[in-house]
DNA sequence: CGAGTCTTTGATGCATATCAAGCTTAGTGG
DNA sequence: CCACTAAGCTTGATATGCATCAAAGACTCG
């Protein structure tokens, strides 16, 4: 009984993980249940604004199962800059920094799960040439593409390119998750944090924020943003916000 | 006889490996064997300036010997960002960029080596708990951080810090390499090129490395550059450069 | 010794930060 | 149901860090 629940409640923590893979890489039935038995561990809930504990030795990883986090460093006079997002879906992993100046907080109430079990899985040998460890070698590499992109947004694309291209890169993101349609795409971020992602001033980004919407590009509210021209975008952006190949979700 | 001038070439090729590595986690003489007959391929060599191609399906990985190397994008209007430097001991993995936006290429004159089979061994199941893969996991961790360090660099440090950070990045890594002593270190950089690592322009490098150098901070000039103040580098940076342990080099 | 690549310097302009204040919205308690 | 509050959004004025432009010195190398 314990065990029924059990299964039914994993399959509902692990559904963004199977259809961001599936969206890489068909991953088969097969892929789908080794995902789901990867996890056991018991559910964590951190309300909006915690600190999600990164323990670098045990801990390793883990999947964020609902809600949006962010990774981001502080500094000592308050500047405080965020390097990525994590949304349902991702895998978290510990950075181990040393002075542990990287932190890792709740953008919205969140739901984590321990993924270490699940980590080490897909080292093991025989899941070396697995269709679901190609959808994860694709989905690992579609992230490093994406801190390298942050890279260069921060280092070379103005406030204007800046914003458009994280805008498309969030929108790729929910395709994948299957939550977002023509356009129109969940956005729990205060202007605040936004700022913070792409490294400006509060003010500045809704001045930004403006500028888009003037230019019937973008129609940006708290929770609910509609992309309302992509080609406009993506030519705004000047820099490629593709991160791998795309299989519709169902 | 092929065999054995073969065996001196690679144990040549991996030495910066192996002494990054142990300045992890120690390796053990087992580590360093494994290390040395990881790589048979036979080396590239590429003049300064030349691109370094990176196949995303076949070869994979590349191992630098030596020289450095840069990764980073173009954008058509001729800006350019360094993601991040690869200085020798270090893994390229092929960043899978599905519009080739990412580029990777020569800074100085530079050997390297298929690391496609290097990188497969530590994935195997008896690598999983050596000594080995231990350093292995804490190096990849390191670079990670430097990643994201990267990103606050870019986001949210003035021109001054991030180019105090970059330095001290540049002396840790040297040092583990034992090519570092005493705040003195290699660095085969022109200016436009840190301007592009730093997200700045040439001029504005120049006047930044001018002020280091007026602060007693840095004596920079291409090709050797002396850190005079590390103590004051690491307050000037306000951001830790540390990405690890670090076991000396003997 | 000439030609190219780097570095340095000065003058000017712009993108973005900062400061300060009003405004809007949603949630809270009386 | 209505103050009351706090968080977020918006706007204007001012300041500044860095880019850009232009040109002149330093090096290096054939």
């Amino acid at each position: 009984m314990k065990n029924q629940s059990d299964a039914g409640l994993e399959a509902r923590l692990t559904a963004p993980l199977e259809i961001m893979l599936a969206s890489f890489a068909p991953i088969g039935i097969e892929g789908r249940d080794l995902v789901r038995r990867s996890f056991s561990g018991a559910p964590q809930h951190q309300p909006s604004g915690a600190a999600i504990p990164m323990d670098p030795e045990r801990n390793q990883a883990r999947l964020v199962a609902s809600g949006w986090i962010a990774r981001g460093a502080m500094l000592n006079d308050g500047r405080r800059q965020i390097i990525g997002l994590s949304l349902p879906g991702d895998v978290i992993v510990a950075s181990g920094s040393v002075d542990a100046d990287l932190l890792v907080w709740a953008l919205t109430d969140v739901v984590t799960v321990d993924a270490t079990a699940f980590w080490t899985t897909l080292s093991e040998p025989g899941a070396q040439a697995s269709p679901l460890s190609e959808a994860w070698r694709r989905c690992r590499t579609a992230e490093r593409l994406r801190m390298a992109r942050q890279v260069v947004r921060l280092g070379r694309l103005n406030a204007y390119e800046r914003t458009a291209h994280l805008l498309l890169e969030l929108h790729e993101r929910q395709v994948r998750l299957g939550t977002a349609r023509g356009g129109a795409l969940h956005l729990p971020l205060t202007q605040d944090v936004l700022a913070d992602i792409l490294g400006l001033s509060a003010v500045h980004m809704n001045r930004t924020l403006q500028q888009l919407r003037r230019n019937v590009l973008v129609d940006y509210r708290t929770g609910r943003t509609l992309l309302q021209d992509l080609p406009g975008l993506v030519q705004a952006a000047n820099l490629s916000a593709v991160c791998g190949p795309l299989i519709p979700p169902p």
